[in-house]
DNA sequence: ACGAAGGTTTGACATTTATCAATCGCAGCA
DNA sequence: TGCTGCGATTGATAAATGTCAAACCTTCGT
């Protein structure tokens, strides 16, 4: 794979720490191959080859069953996905789709595990990660059954809030279908939880969300580090 | 620690390929505590000091937020709880609670932390079981998104049906209470959803389950290996 | 500029799920 | 034995959420 995106993978908490013998090894096995929209890297339940790290454009990972799809997560560069997967030489549990023109470096997994084997740090590395993958997974676990979808909703918009500087206004980076499917609610609903939400000072213009009423927000939506904090 | 459960705990996938001198180092710094029903061992938000490994009774994960409460996963012997907090030195994410009188073993986390880094067998196992711990928390949440709680309900059934051993007949192991708050949804609600999951031949008698349509209840079900089973 | 496609919103309505209140039933205990 | 407490069930009702249909709006390509 050529070398441009290399600095920025090596970045990565999961790389920054690995050997550069074994950091070149690894991405020396590797691909960067660029992906279309709306283009299915992934299908549940395909063995997990490569371990995928998008270093352009966006890709959602969204899981089917009985007919329904959910969106389950949204990717976005500099990151890795479906790292549990690879480690155990396991089916993926998660479809994933390119929102836009991606670019995505592919890293077989079989490397990924060899030199799991062969360098300390790099195995340090890949707890650290799984397990914040983990502590994640648990805090949407939370999300799902503690909240209401109106609460959802609410403290989503303070963490992309955050996530976008801080200030009182602020974009969606995602289209509302997607949104709603990632908050566990239909369109029509998050449409109308949105209307809920004015009394709060949540104003919707398009994608653009302008929140007037910051104290009032987050004592309605009450969000909690143990949920809502990426670091904890 | 009195010698008495180590074999046990050795022969767990976290601990059986680790040197015997590191195993013995971890047991020495740990303490066997016997608790009475209905202690809460954790509580969220605690920094994790220990490892815990529950070697007799029955210990309930559960979260609260908001004045709510939900179960989150019911631990049975032998199994460890709350690694991911433990290797990264952080809060834990949910509180644990006794179901019955019950024996944890407790390593404190420094121990582990250090024991991971000298010992690659230890490392490796502790990848593994991090891997599948988050892999199990993703099936958790496609089958809370993905499904409505009958459908919910029919699955857990076919799965605690297997876990005793596959027979018509089973024990549900669980007051419906705390199985109503694991499913997410209340009480009422699960004594309903048994009597609507009837005609697909469920009979329900105190905590003694029979099936007596199979077929019926799994066309109705259609559980999913990469939702339902435990080793996948 | 125009039209088509698809996301978004709205309204009416159905279904699912929760809440509240009352009762039942069983286990533990005096 | 009978009391007590709590979990389980049932019925009535309310709230939350989903479904369907239509209208609206934006985007994109011709």
């Amino acid at each position: 794979m050529p070398e441009s995106h290399r600095p920025d993978i090596r970045k990565l908490d999961l790389f920054s720490e690995m050997s550069d013998e074994n950091f070149q090894s690894l991405m020396h096995a590797s691909y960067l191959q660029t992906f279309p929209p709306q283009i299915e890297l992934i299908t549940e339940g395909d063995s997990s080859d490569f371990l995928h790290v998008v270093v352009d454009g966006s890709v959602e990972l969204f899981a089917r069953w009985n007919n329904r799809e959910t969106s389950v997560a949204i990717i976005r560069p500099i990151s890795t996905f479906i790292l549990a997967a690879t480690l155990r030489d396991a089916p993926n549990l998660m479809s994933a789709r390119t929102l836009e023109k991606s670019r995505v470096v592919l890293i077989p997994s079989e490397d990924v595990r060899r030199i799991f084997d062969a360098d300390n740090n790099f195995a340090r590395a890949i707890v650290c990660e799984l397990a914040s993958g983990y502590r994640a997974s648990i805090k949407k676990t939370k999300d799902l059954k503690l909240r209401t979808s109106l609460e959802r909703l609410a403290n989503y918009l303070l963490r992309q809030q955050t996530r976008e500087g801080g200030g009182p206004e602020f974009e969606l980076q995602t289209e509302k279908k997607r949104l709603a499917s990632y908050l566990n609610m239909t369109p029509e609903n998050l449409s109308r939880a949105f209307k809920s939400l004015k009394p709060y000072g949540v104003e919707v213009d398009g994608s653009k969300i302008t929140i007037t009423k910051q104290s009032d927000l987050e004592k309605f939506a009450r969000p909690s580090p143990l949920i809502d904090d990426k670091t904890v």
